[in-house]
DNA sequence: TTCCGTGCAAAGAGTTTGCATCTGT
DNA sequence: ACAGATGCAAACTCTTTGCACGGAA
């Protein structure tokens, strides 16, 4: 499904479900449909206030819970790297997270929904979600760091898109 | 390794790196090496006071970001369930979390490191560490759910034990 | 004796909530 | 018209920090 194709569909289901359109909540979708990668609820806001300016914080996170509690989008929540969201694909699935530059790639590991489901079948859990999550330095700071293990944090952008998985 | 190994072992490795050991340190870490679950900072803290009835919240928290960058404890930060710690096994495995009564259970799924190994190969990652939580009911919430897929939260505590794994 | 650790209180970040106003349907 | 959404500010939780006192080594 392409990027028009989720934003259409996302919106007809929640007129659906008598939610309300407001050029604010369209705008704030569009937004988390469309990033390429795993944005904040600040940078939601930001980038949508050039279009609506007076759009609060507070609307933002109001319309982020009613999107998690239609299952229409994805929170990772980080200690220290805060809360990301993913609206593109709202499935849990692998993630790679640089602990340098704090870039978030996705990952689709095959095989992995049946790996859950047998540990699930092993345990007796009735398993309804899962969180994987991988964390070290990707390939662009590895290539940079004084030393390998080296762990910082920086805000730098050179890889915040996908991988091909 | 034992408990009693362990925290023998874990409080010769913190006096060799300097740090002192302090009547509440002792008593923070002894809890959190003997503790049968995840405990919580609070929880910690209202284990000790008995023994030490000054102790403050923020020593608590001193003592576990110590902990942290030595490796000796693992954290588990979860959304809206807090943040939990695992002194007894500080190396990443695989959780398996209750979402009606809190619970939260180890499993040791063998052939994950081999698995983690391949994804990093396949991206280029070094990865440094991960996390694998898996959402959903334990058999005891799954035997008195009204149905299946509703989710709660409480603070029920049948069975914050350990899964043989 | 010397720092490191403790404990209190204040500060801090991120998120939620109350309420009056506004607006999509 | 009216239920629901917005926006502001206050509240809230969890965690961190500053600083003077106290205690481990």
């Amino acid at each position: 499904m392409d990027t028009r194709t989720r934003l259409a569909t996302l919106l007809d289901s929640l007129r659906d479900k008598g939610h309300r359109l407001t050029p604010q909540r369209v705008a704030i979708i569009r937004t988390l449909v469309e990033h390429d990668g795993h944005p904040t609820v600040e940078q939601l806001h930001q980038a949508i206030l050039p279009d609506f300016p007076t759009t609060s914080l507070a609307t933002v996170y109001k319309t982020i819970a009613m999107l998690k509690e239609d299952g229409e989008v994805l929170e990772l929540g980080f200690g220290e790297l805060g809360s990301r969201y993913d609206g593109k694909h709202p499935e849990p699935h692998p993630h790679l997270i640089c602990t340098r530059c704090g870039a978030i790639a996705d990952y689709s590991l095959q095989g992995l929904d049946e790996l859950v489901a047998r540990m699930a079948a092993e345990t007796g859990f009735a398993v309804a979600s899962h969180r994987f999550d991988m964390f070290g330095l990707c390939p662009a700071c590895r290539a940079t760091a004084p030393k390998p293990n080296t762990v910082a944090q920086s805000d730098a952008d050179h890889a915040t898109g996908q991988l091909p998985g």
